[in-house]
DNA sequence: GCGAAGCGTATCATATAATAATACTTGATA
DNA sequence: TATCAAGTATTATTATATGATACGCTTCGC
């Protein structure tokens, strides 16, 4: 149909995974119908992509329903991705400590173009919003995470992402306000990190404190959930930040002892 | 070469994916040719599907190296699982407060054909054996999860998979014999949990309790793993086994209110 | 500092392998 | 029982993926 582009473009590739990302929350399973229909794709391309998949271990199929789901193999992914990600393994003890110590959540977010992306979550409380979220990718515009990351950046970088990033309402007071955003990043490059309420879920505050590179730019961040219910902004200084930032510097690899 | 088989088959995707799992802990980023080696693809192929999977976002590609590593979408995969298995979210919060109650890392086993698949990880104790394993897959045998599960199969089933599925030896420990394994399952059929000792990891001890479905048959399991240094058998029985199993059995569907 | 080897990149003629239309089967609904 | 929607199977056609080949850039050993 569209010339897509040049001989080094599969396009059969490219379909299949776009039947792969028609998957999301809101879209669990999908029937072959659905699938060309979320996909853009004609039936029999749906009917021979998702059969592929199947046949590959990559969709579950319900023999009773005929519907498509992930599969295990999804999982196995996302294992050889931890692998691959250096800041992980580096992280992750620090990240038990900490949350250990101070009791909440805590995340490990990485900056993902415009998004930030959840690496790594160690639930702690048993709060409503502690759904599995590894993966979950959120308009860094939207995050204490992705706020303490470009708190990071230069003036102009900085400047271009408030104007630019994307932003998107998840609840009735999720600030869709840029100017509001900036004066909140200010204050995060004036203390080091980020503190924002009722962004993804009412009732919810989060902080976090940038993970810094080399170069001063942070390309990720720790991240603490917590209910506005049983804390105000005024203890969090107090009593996770400190912690936080600790956390944060020990897992930036300026600090790190050079290996390997 | 070999005609794979019918029409509703797509190869080129299906050769696509095989770059994908050329991936794993041990392969963590991958060059061209070692890409083509591993997947037994000609260099050609892997340049062009290579290059198709970098555009659509599935493969980053060091500018400098040149070499191909998983991308953060391999992560929004997994975030797209979870919300496709029900048991996960049934489970989390139940797993939170068992491992708050006793301080030890937590895991959510899935059966997975004739392994098991860490479907969910909540670390504790700072432990070396921490390495986060969300999507590891293990043969069902070697592990306590997987024993616990099978001992809730019908006595021909659990026979076949004692005879049949596979074993690999981790560490010098890993049972390789079955008549052993048949002997730790059939006590885990007597008492209901699973105990495991240095399969994967030495010196480290594993408990499991299955969940079952409606049919008596499980299909997952609540999984503990301790060091052997601060814990004893007998320990772990006294004081983690009775707050494991209550946890299984409150997941297990049979146990479950009626919804939706 | 030179030659060779290894790797990534680009090009192209060819036929394989994916396509999309169509027809068949099944099962749910009313 | 008739109707409809969804899943499945088949086919001729051609577009699309193929893999051989050639080029250029690094890296390494001598």
């Amino acid at each position: 149909m569209e010339k897509k582009q040049n001989t080094l473009y599969v396009g059969s590739l490219a379909k299949g995974l776009r039947l792969l990302r028609a998957f999301d929350e809101s879209h669990t399973e999908l029937s072959l119908v659905e699938l060309a229909a979320r996909s853009g794709l004609d039936k029999s391309a749906v009917q021979r992509l998702a059969n592929t998949l199947h046949i590959e271990g990559m969709l579950e199929k319900d023999p009773a329903t005929r519907r498509y789901r992930p599969s295990h193999a999804w999982l196995e992914l996302a294992y050889a991705y931890y692998w691959s990600d250096q800041l992980v393994g580096q992280a992750i003890p620090k990240l038990i400590d900490l949350s250990q110590e101070i009791g909440e959540t805590v995340n490990l977010a990485e900056l993902s173009k415009d998004h930030i992306i959840y690496v790594s979550r160690l639930p702690c409380q048993r709060t409503y919003f502690a759904a599995t979220v590894i993966g979950r990718r959120l308009p860094a515009l939207s995050t204490s995470a992705g706020r303490a990351i470009i708190s990071t950046f230069s003036p102009e970088d900085r400047e271009e992402a408030i104007e630019t990033w994307p932003l998107k309402p998840f609840t009735a007071r999720t600030t869709m306000d840029r100017a509001t955003i900036r004066n909140s990043i200010n204050e995060a490059v004036q203390h080091g990190h980020a503190i924002s309420s009722d962004q993804m879920i009412l009732s919810e505050i989060g902080v976090a404190c940038p993970i810094t590179g080399p170069d001063g730019r942070a390309f990720a961040a720790v991240q603490c959930s917590v209910s506005a219910h049983t804390w105000t902004r005024e203890r969090i200084r107090a009593e996770i930040l400190p912690r936080l930032q600790d956390t944060a510097n020990a897992i930036s690899p300026s600090s790190q002892v050079h290996r390997r």
